[in-house]
DNA sequence: CGACCATATGTCAAACGTTACATATAATCA
DNA sequence: TGATTATATGTAACGTTTGACATATGGTCG
């Protein structure tokens, strides 16, 4: 079992679903194809882990809906009591801006201003995750039992958003910073495309 | 060529290096082991983007320094040319975190304390860089040539380091609710190890 | 002296992840 | 009607990444 694996489950204990649900619903927090949840939950399975039903539907296709057996919750809790994994972030755009030296403004612009869409699509994507789920959370935060699914829900919404904020401001001051000194120095005509 | 191929092109066109240093110097802001570096360079030297030469040290073992060719840096600016592929994360706290109302709240404050830990070991690391090149970093960011190593290593570090210090915020905020409701219920010894 | 660590390079197998190929239903839109 | 999109599941090939194994130098610490 990876860590896949685990979040799956961390998603199962809380409510059954398909693969399909499952992979829209971990998306956000950790990325992965249908391609690999697909085969993965045939072995979580086969491993005693979740079990499925099939659920006949009429206005789209037929789904196998998971659950998580006993089995799969206590190996959910044995993992919980490990140290975790190193973080991993691969970030191609930042890696291109520290490259950017040997480019134009405009090209780091480009690639400040699509980093700053894509925030924006998912901004939107937590915000309505974050609204969906707010009856769950009480107003005073200090108030809600810290160890309910609401609150571990509440924490890493904030924390997704958090993410993202912080870089839409990173990208928003480097951009200001070019455009100071495009003004400053009248190269690079300031409204081209 | 790959990512990985980029990102160690990037740090060559600045200044050359061996593999070992390579490793170093990238690891913050792309993870790749030695197995990996290795091989690649070897490819990359062979699709004539990179060149080595022998160095004997007598305090070291012998090193390889590599550099950039001509043609790698024309590979780097056309890949700097070509849009970013999305950001990857793969927070493995983050889905324990989740997961933590199935255990208890020590569990959930450790978690938050290795966090902290290794937040603590990447803002020395990070300081140090910002530090070491500080010189090359002129007091007002606006008056620099944006289109300078200087200014696209500032940029990049000014990032590294607000996703630290965000990551430090967010931890604390968590394990002060965590003291509150402590305090507040009087559960779980709250001066226990 | 022996253990361990940092430096330095390398290979290989296994695990992990993406892309492409494949199929099927039902709704929407032109 | 035909094209596209969302839903739903699956396989196979390929590329990426990790972990283990391997070797060697020279310094430090007990």
């Amino acid at each position: 079992m990876n860590s896949l694996a685990y979040a799956l489950l961390s998603v199962l204990t809380r409510e059954s679903m398909s693969g399909y649900d499952l992979m829209l619903r971990i998306q956000p927090f950790w990325q992965a194809k249908h391609s690999q949840i697909y085969p993965l939950l045939s072995k979580m399975e086969q491993a005693g882990y979740v079990e499925h039903i099939l659920v006949e539907q009429s206005d789209k296709p037929d789904k196998k809906v998971y659950s998580s057996t006993e089995a799969g919750l206590n190996a959910l809790r044995d993992w919980l009591s490990q140290p975790s994994a190193d973080l991993v972030t691969r970030d191609e755009m930042l890696i291109k801006v520290y490259a950017s030296w040997l480019g134009d403004r405009a090209e780091l612009r480009r690639h400040l201003e699509d980093r700053i869409v894509a925030c924006q699509k998912r901004l939107r994507h937590l915000e309505g995750l974050r609204d969906k789920y707010s009856s769950d959370f009480q107003a005073d935060a200090s108030a809600m039992d810290l160890l309910s699914p609401a609150f571990s829900s509440y924490i890493l919404i904030r924390r997704s958003l958090q993410i993202v904020n912080s870089d839409l401001e990173w990208c928003n001051w480097v951009l200001e910073l070019l455009r100071q000194q495009e003004l400053a120095s009248g190269t690079d005509a300031p409204s081209s495309t």
